[in-house]
DNA sequence: TCGCGATATGACCGGCCGGTCACATTGGGC
DNA sequence: GCCCAATGTGACCGGCCGGTCATATCGCGA
């Protein structure tokens, strides 16, 4: 994922039959993506994802040993990995005078590259939607590991940054964790709201983070009612 | 649902009959609610709902002409009426003088009835959680219009007090479907992550109305930062 | 006690799909 | 051009489950 100008792709020059093989994963990953996104992980058929890759369904086998279960890990895997690359790309490291003075810019700029992630990903945004939640209660447990590991890992690489601003004094003390939790709630609450509302412009994804920072760092109460 | 003591249960004096098939019918939904939670849509089968409930799975369809679909719809039914109560009795009928004193008390009243009710019902928290945003985005044209109307439902009962806050100048004048969206989305993925966390007690659940309100209320900037 | 409509039941059917594997195809080294 | 390893393939299998329906059972009224 974000291959397409984002961040790095990886595997500069490897032998040759290695890297048709990554290619060949890929697009059968991109087919995956589509019809998952459609579908969603039930809905879904091999068969359908392997016509769309343009292979068989036993050439998916080759790439996928474990079947269906490893491809959806491997989407989801990407999807955490390109989150916590915005993470890492939203917050420069900096002092803790920096951090007071930029925090709420930094958060907001977050806000809006996952906004713009989701904007140019909407697939991506689709499996999440559909089907994040639900693994994460899974009865299979070691299913409903990985989804939770996942969760935890760009959950911990947000809340970093969070109690870098609360230690700065730019947010109040709250617990870091829980309020890397509802931002990213909020993020993707706010763009359900936006998908199921067909706002899809680009005008629209800005204002939303506009909407989004306030709502989030100043609160619902009028200036004047501020405790 | 709601029946052991939150809100008024339907069938007071019907013909005998009546009442047993209501009875039953009720007690199909119980077994229901507990494999979906446990299972989810797709994993759910009549036949275990069926045992679960003491009755054949042929019996289910007497009950239930439209199948599993019209058992999951019927669920969810229940659970945004519970919703909306909730809300219809969170938010007395008042003056905008009397608005402006207590929007806020009413809110975290509200927020904290609905942790109760998920507190007291975790399984139909589990079911909205694994369910709900999947079928909004589903293939099938009509059930998508059946979970979105009921979402809107809720949404709309909601947003209704959100502007009445609005207008009595208790709140700030964002959208007020935004609003009451952001604040559904809020309760649900706090008590997500206390879910996730196993803070399954009364005093956390207390805590979570507090912090809550707190988060929406003032916001993440410290005091003397608000603008 | 009898009879009959209402209700309960679970064996059965048909379709679906994940996963397998024997075979076909390819392509690179010689 | 030949050979073999690597790779691709889709017919097939087995299990599963939603939905049906012929049959059994119930219970009420006469």
């Amino acid at each position: 994922m974000l291959n397409d100008s984002d961040f790095a792709a990886p595997g500069g020059s490897l032998p040759r039959r290695e890297r048709e093989r990554i290619a060949r994963r890929a697009e059968m990953l991109d087919a995956a993506r589509s019809v998952l996104a459609e579908r969603g992980f039930v809905g879904a058929t091999l068969e359908e994802i392997a016509a769309r890759a343009e292979y068989g369904k036993g050439t998916l086998y080759n790439y996928f040993p474990g079947g269906k279960e490893e491809i959806l890990f491997a989407i989801f895997e990407g999807i955490y990995d390109d989150l916590v690359s915005i993470i890492d790309a939203s917050f420069p490291p900096s002092d803790p005078e920096t951090w007071k003075q930029s925090a709420r810019t930094w958060f907001r700029g977050f806000i809006a590259s996952c906004f713009a992630y989701y904007e140019r990903h909407q697939d991506l945004f689709l499996i999440l939607a559909k089907e994040a939640h639900r693994h994460c209660f899974s009865e299979d447990g070691e299913r409903m590991a990985f989804f939770l590991g996942q969760r935890a890992r760009a959950t911990e690489a947000l809340a970093v940054h969070v109690q870098c601003a609360i230690d700065a004094g730019a947010m109040r003390p709250f617990p870091a964790r829980a309020v890397a939790d509802m931002l990213f709630g909020n993020i993707n609450g706010l763009q359900m709201h936006r998908a199921l509302e067909h706002r899809r412009d680009e005008d629209c994804a800005m204002s939303s983070a506009d909407f989004l920072s306030s709502f989030l760092f100043d609160g619902l109460l009028p200036a004047q009612e501020q405790s």
